[in-house]
Parts: structure tokens; C-alpha cells; sequence
RNA sequence: GCCACCGUAGCUCAGUGGUAGAGCACACCCUUGGUAAGGGUGAGGUCGAGGGUUCAAUCCCCUUCGGUGGCUCCA
């Protein structure tokens, strides 16, 4: 007697260990026809994924997987089912295409699943494959075949692959038998030994013909094992749904995903611009784009001040020896522009016919001096804090300064603007007093938490970094390492959103709070940062005098709430898909006169809104206001004047935003002028979000 | 850095072994129109760069630069 309870908590009973399958079919016809697999527990635990065919010879609770649950969200289970199993008719399908493809890995991920292959010396895949290898998909969909799982005792198993001579497979099945696993199992699309089989642990959909939708989506290269050293192989990414509908609407997520690309916005907002001629990865700030940033570095320097941190200005190089002491060089060479070497020296060495090898191992040993572009800003910013004796009175000192900073990307990860090779830091380092650590790691996560409410950016992840207990990597006192994680981790926790701690992920000189975000494409960055060092006040030998007359060591803190003003910019972008709000955009009111005889007005109007300081312009082309309407919308400037004879008449004002694609209702109404200038210059003073109560917008919407 | 794909007008893209096309943007003219594109005319390209094959290359081949998607990396 097998005992099974289902999620209603109802008890079936069952002579002889029934299938997940029977279970199914004992519920329901309809049940048992549109189930997937099942997740069968038998303690607690959520349970284990499984077939339909596997049998359940214990008592245990088990749920049925359907593309959708009784509530009507899409199931994650049953896309990992469908998914796992596209991968593998993706898998034939291309193995038909191209004989003596060898299969290596195919799992499921979030929204897809790709399949890792090594094709034949010669032989590649291309994107026009594509429409060959689904329609190959289709024909097995449609046959319709079982997913049918046959075991394997180990030894005759590892036989079976040894005679087929996969490499890749019998790694797998090494990799399975080392986790533990008694048995290997196959998963044949149709009949074993007659069909296309594939070694996998399963589970997977009943058969070929659940996959109700697919797409083969992209072509990758990977390493196996991500071993750049071992082979490499081809990676077809695709996807797969239970129904039409769910693809259908996941390429529009994907298109509205594209259209949020900050890459793409950027160009069409004229935001950056990334010229090959300047390089890869550098930035060039365009007039509009510039306008964002700087007023974000308004935004923050105005709240710097009020904190007591110091404005401070260094250049963009220094001596190798600075860095030699702060441990950037030669260490971190790889990720570092080369130095820069001075006229006289090269002309010196040339004429002695030094090598670059010479050249560069001459340098790391501290023979030859140079500058380098500076890879951070914190000696300098060190340098300064030891300029002038310090006291413990003087403590802590802030200094701050958006400093430019520059790395050797590799070329294969830059991008936009979210991984490039030379960004601004709005940095900041913190010199204190042991006893001061916990409040000033405060000050600086609350400048966090303002930059993140004010811009109404609530989906981030906090990561605290702790050291790993079995390392030694770490320098300083372990008491003091616990104090500062302490500190960490208290401020994080005063930040009112969940963080994770993370042992191992501390620097080596102290621990650290990070803020990650993700892009549009799932891609995460990690934007802000706090960080508490004891090493670098060590190797620069920093000091201060204390209340006993005595030396002592300080400690920094880095802290740079935006991370890089390029990076946060980029993810800004995409947060407002464009539509900044009004106090960040470029141009905040563009005057739309209804034609040439409302010139003045609209002149006039324009003249009252820059005397507030706001950015403003008029249309005075010859089109229709349809078409300003159109242009203006597009630009996503937050606020259109729209102003004819009638508000000229009347002085007022007709209000529309960027707003909605609903005509009618970015149409706000009539606002008199002075009321709309005060209002426009109120939101824009308070920095709201646009729509926020308060704004012109939620003014003019609000009911009556 | 590695692999695949891509590079044609300011932008988005079509196209061909016989020296190029659309839409939008731009300029000019007509139109003065009340909430997401009125109409006409015109200008604009060394087809990313270098080399090769060919009678002939934007198209085929090689190299190079740049972009995209991944992999690897990221103090």
C-alpha cells in the first residue's frame, strides 16, 4: 500500500507504487493528459522533479506539474521540463543536420536553454541554420515521439559510452558517478536503440509533442568546463514554452527589452557617443547626456557638503612609484593601460637598445621610473590626506572628487556603457578613527539610499562581503576585521531592503557593501560600492596624532554610491527606459506653438521658463502640432506647452506630457502661466519622479 | 583575449560580380493647421579600412578596425 497526498492535502491509495503518471490519470483524465511530470517529496523538502514514469514506491506528497498552475501563472517547473526536453530535440535535430556533431551539456536556465556542442573539425553551425534546425524541430515535435528513460548499471554503462567514445559524455557520467549516482541513465526520444538518445539525468516531458512552442535563438562559443584551456565548443541557445502565446509573448519582452537597451536609447536620445576613432570603451558625454550627469553630481555633491566631506581635485596620472606602493603595480599590470614613460628616458633607453621586455621588467623593479593613467583614485586622494600633520580632532577626513579613473578591459567585454575603459568614479575616501567606522559607513550608505529612493530605484540586490574564516589571504587583526564586519553589516541592515552576506567576497584589506542592479538583459552590475580598508593606511604608513599624544593608524573607507557615473548612467537609462524624470532630463519643457501667430506668446513663455533656470526650447517649424507633438514625444521631453490663440487670449497654458501612448490622456489641460512655470520649477527643484505627487503632471490629473 | 555573426546616407535597413536604393532626419517651397507625422522639390554614400582574385569587387578571399551575442576575466 503506497500512500500519496496531494497539495489539496487529500490521501490516494494505491495497491502497488504507482507512476507519477498514474497518480495523475487517477485524479483526472484531462489531469493525466495535460500533465508534464511531477515533484514528489518525501519528507518535508520541496521534492524532486520527476517523469511521469517514475515510479513511486513510498509513501509521498507529490504534486502534478502542468504548463500552468491551478491559479494560472506559468509554472517554472514545467519549463524546465519543457525546456530540458526542447534542448534535447534541438540536440537531434542539429545532429541531422550535421553528422558527428558530439553532444557535451544541455541545461535549462531562467527563460531558456542552450545546448553545448563540438562539431566536426571544419563544420560550424551558422544563424542561417536556424530555420533548418527548427524545421527539423518541428517534424520531431510533431511525430510526437516518448521521452522514454532506460538505466544503465554503471560498469555497462560507462562501457556503452566508451564504445560510442564521447569524451564529453563519459566526463559527465564520471562527474554523475563521483556525486554519487548508482546508475546512468538515457534518455531516448522515441524507442531506445531504435531513436535518438542522449546520456541525461532527466527528468523530462512525457513526449516530443508538449513542446507547444520554440525558437532556436543564438549562436555562442564556450569553453568546457569554462576552461579556456580545454575545448572549445559551440553553444545554440533556445527556447521553449508550452504555448504560442507564451513565446509570442516573451519575443515581445525581448523587443521591449531592446527598446529599453541603453545602447540603443543612448543613440537615439544623442546621450554618448562612442567613437572609433576616440576607442573602445570611452565615453564621449554629448551635450544632452552631459546635462544628466552633471545634474546627478549636483544632486550628490549637495548632500557631500551637508555631510562634511571635502571637494578635492587630482590629475589623471601619477609616478609608478605611487603605485608601487599602493600595491596597483606591477600586480595588476594585466588590467592597467602600460606607463608612460618620459622623452629623455626613452630616447636613453633606445639608444642602449633596451627591449620592451627590458623595458617592462625594468619598470616592476622600480629601475626605471614612469607615470601610469591612474587605475584608482585612492593614493592620490592618500597622498593628500599625509600632506598636513593630522589629529585626532581633525577626524574624519572626507575627501571627495569625481575622479577619472582608467582599466585595461579585455575587448571582448566592453560595452556600452556599462563596461568600459575609462569612467569617472564619484569617489569618495574616508579617512577615521577605529571607534568612528560604524557611523561614517552609515553616512554613507544613507548618500546611497538617497540616490536609490530619489530615482525611485527599488530593484537592487545588497551584498555584504565578509572575509573567508579558512583564508589567510586577509591582512590585518582579526578583531578589527570583526568590528568593521559588524559595522557592515549593522549599516546594512539599517537599509530596510534584504542583503546577503558573502563569505570570501571581501577584499583582501577589509570588508564591503556593494549594490548590484540588473540591466534589461538580466545582465548584473554592481553600481555602488562602501569598502573598509586597513591595508592601504598600512603601506603608505598614514598616521594621526591621537588624545594620548601617541601615532596611530587610520582606517579608509571607499565609498562611490554611483559606482561610475558612465555605469549608473547606463542602468539609468534603461530603469527610465528614457523618460527621465524632469529634474534629469536634458530638456524639460519644449513650447509647441499652434503657429506662426502664437510666436510671441510662445516666446514669452519660453523667456519666463528660462528665467527659472529651465530647460526649455520652441518648436517653430512649420509642421503641424500633431507632428511637434510626435517629435517632442519621441525626444521624451517630460512636459510639452502647447500654446495657441486661446491661451494667448487667456493666458494659460495646454499641458501634455510624453506620457502614455493614449493621445488623450498625456493631454493634461489648460494651467495658467504663471502657475505652470512655478509648478515646473517646483518639481524640478524637489527632484520628483515623474507623475510623483507634486509634479505638474499629478496637479493636473488629480480628480477634483 | 577566444568563438560565431554583423559593418551600405545622420538614423533604421533593402540590394547586386558590371561603380547603389527606401523610410525617417536635413534644406528649400507651398500650407498657419488645437494634441503622436499636411504636401512638394532637393541635397546627401570612396558600400568600415588595407591587400588579393577578376576584364570588372560594395558583393568572392585574406588581413585589420569597430559592433553584437556568448565564453573567460573584472583590485
Amino acid at each position: 500500500m503506497v500512500r500519496i497526498t496531494l497539495p489539496d492535502g487529500s490521501v490516494k491509495e494505491f495497491a502497488s507504487a504507482p507512476t507519477a503518471g498514474e497518480v495523475a490519470a487517477s485524479i483526472g483524465a484531462g489531469l493525466a493528459k495535460s500533465a508534464l511530470g511531477a515533484r514528489v517529496s518525501l519528507n518535508a523538502t520541496a521534492g524532486e522533479l520527476v517523469d511521469l514514469s517514475h515510479r513511486i514506491d513510498q509513501d509521498a506528497k507529490v504534486a502534478i506539474i502542468t504548463a500552468k498552475n491551478r491559479d494560472g501563472t506559468v509554472s517554472p517547473d514545467a519549463l524546465y521540463l519543457l525546456r530540458h526536453s526542447c534542448a534535447h530535440i534541438m540536440a537531434e535535430a542539429i545532429g541531422r543536420i550535421f553528422p558527428g556533431v558530439q553532444l557535451v551539456y544541455g541545461p535549462p536556465l531562467e527563460t531558456n536553454f542552450y545546448y553545448d556542442m563540438a562539431f566536426p573539425e571544419g563544420k560550424a553551425m551558422s544563424t542561417e541554420d536556424f530555420e533548418k534546425v527548427e524545421a527539423e524541430m518541428a517534424k520531431i515535435v510533431a511525430e510526437n515521439r516518448p521521452f522514454t528513460r532506460y538505466d544503465l548499471p554503471i560498469d555497462q554503462g560507462m562501457a556503452k559510452l566508451q564504445s560510442e567514445g564521447s569524451k564529453f559524455k563519459l566526463d559527465n557520467a564520471q562527474r554523475a558517478i563521483d556525486a554519487g549516482s548508482t546508475a546512468l541513465s538515457w534518455y531516448a526520444t522515441g524507442e531506445p536503440g531504435k531513436n535518438w538518445e542522449d546520456l541525461c539525468r532527466g527528468p523530462h516531458v512525457p513526449a516530443t509533442g508538449k513542446i507547444g512552442a520554440f525558437k532556436v535563438l543564438s549562436l555562442a562559443s564556450s569553453y568546457w568546463k569554462g576552461d579556456e584551456k580545454l575545448d572549445r565548443l559551440t553553444r545554440v541557445y533556445g527556447t521553449a514554452f508550452a504555448t504560442k502565446e507564451e513565446l509570442e509573448s516573451y519575443n515581445k519582452l525581448q523587443d521591449e527589452a531592446k527598446r529599453r537597451d541603453h545602447r540603443v536609447l543612448g543613440k537615439q536620445l544623442r546621450l554618448f557617443h562612442i567613437d572609433e576613432m576616440v576607442g573602445q570603451g570611452l565615453i564621449l558625454w554629448t551635450p544632452k547626456g552631459s546635462i544628466v550627469r552633471n545634474e546627478l553630481q549636483n544632486f550628490i555633491g549637495n548632500e557631500l557638503r551637508r555631510q562634511g566631506y571635502f571637494q578635492v581635485y587630482t590629475p589623471h596620472i601619477g609616478k609608478l612609484d605611487l603605485y608601487r606602493t599602493s600595491g596597483h603595480f606591477p600586480y595588476y599590470r594585466e588590467s592597467q593601460y602600460p606607463p608612460i614613460v618620459e622623452h629623455d628616458e626613452m630616447a636613453r633607453l633606445a639608444s642602449e637598445g633596451c627591449t620592451c621586455g627590458e623595458l617592462s621588467n625594468r619598470m616592476a623593479s622600480g629601475e626605471i621610473d614612469g607615470y601610469m593613467l591612474k587605475p584608482m583614485n585612492c593614493p592620490h586622494h592618500i597622498r593628500i590626506f599625509a600632506s598636513e600633520p593630522r589629529s585626532y580632532r581633525d577626524m574624519p577626513v572626507r575627501l571627495a572628487e569625481f575622479g577619472t579613473v582608467y582599466r585595461w578591459e579585455q575587448s571582448g567585454e566592453i560595452g556600452g556603457m556599462t563596461r568600459v575603459r575609462g569612467f569617472t568614479q564619484d569617489d569618495a575616501h574616508l579617512f577615521v578613527r577605529e571607534d568612528q567606522i560604524a557611523e561614517e559607513v552609515l553616512g554613507c550608505l544613507s548618500i546611497v539610499k538617497l540616490i536609490f529612493g530619489t530615482l525611485g530605484m527599488h530593484d537592487y540586490r545588497v551584498r555584504v562581503g565578509l572575509r573567508d574564516p579558512d583564508s589567510a589571504k586577509y591582512v590585518g587583526d582579526p578583531a578589527n576585521w570583526d568590528k568593521a564586519e559588524a559595522a557592515c553589516r549593522n549599516a546594512a541592515a539599517t537599509l530596510g531592503v534584504p542583503y546577503s552576506e558573502e563569505a570570501g567576497e571581501a577584499a583582501f584589506y577589509g570588508p564591503k557593501i556593494d549594490f548590484v542592479v540588473k540591466d534589461v538583459i538580466g545582465r548584473s552590475w554592481q553600481l555602488g560600492t562602501v569598502q573598509v580598508d586597513y591595508n592601504l593606511p598600512i603601506r603608505f604608513d598614514l598616521s594621526y596624532a591621537g588624545a594620548d599624544n601617541k601615532s596611530h593608524r587610520p582606517v579608509m573607507i571607499h565609498r562611490a554610491p554611483f559606482g561610475s557615473m558612465e555605469r549608473f548612467v547606463g542602468v539609468l537609462i534603461e530603469h527610465f527606459a528614457g523618460a527621465f524624470p524632469c529634474w534629469l532630463n536634458p530638456e524639460q519643457v519644449r513650447v509647441l506653438p499652434i503657429s506662426e501667430k502664437s510666436a510671441d506668446y510662445a516666446n514669452e513663455l519660453l523667456a519666463a521658463l528660462k528665467a527659472k533656470g529651465i530647460r526649455a526650447t520652441v518648436d517653430h517649424g512649420n509642421d503641424r502640432v500633431q507632428a511637434k507633438i510626435k517629435i517632442a514625444a519621441e525626444e521624451k521631453i517630460p512636459y510639452m506647452a502647447v500654446v495657441g490663440p486661446r491661451d494667448a487670449e487667456g493666458r494659460v497654458v495646454s499641458v501634455r506630457t510624453r506620457g502614455s501612448m493614449t493621445p488623450e490622456g498625456a493631454n493634461l489641460g489648460e494651467m495658467p502661466f504663471d502657475a505652470f512655470v512655478a509648478g515646473i520649477a517646483a518639481e524640478i527643484e524637489q527632484r520628483l519622479l515623474s507623475g510623483a505627487p507634486g509634479t505638474v503632471q499629478a496637479n493636473l490629473t488629480k480628480p477634483v
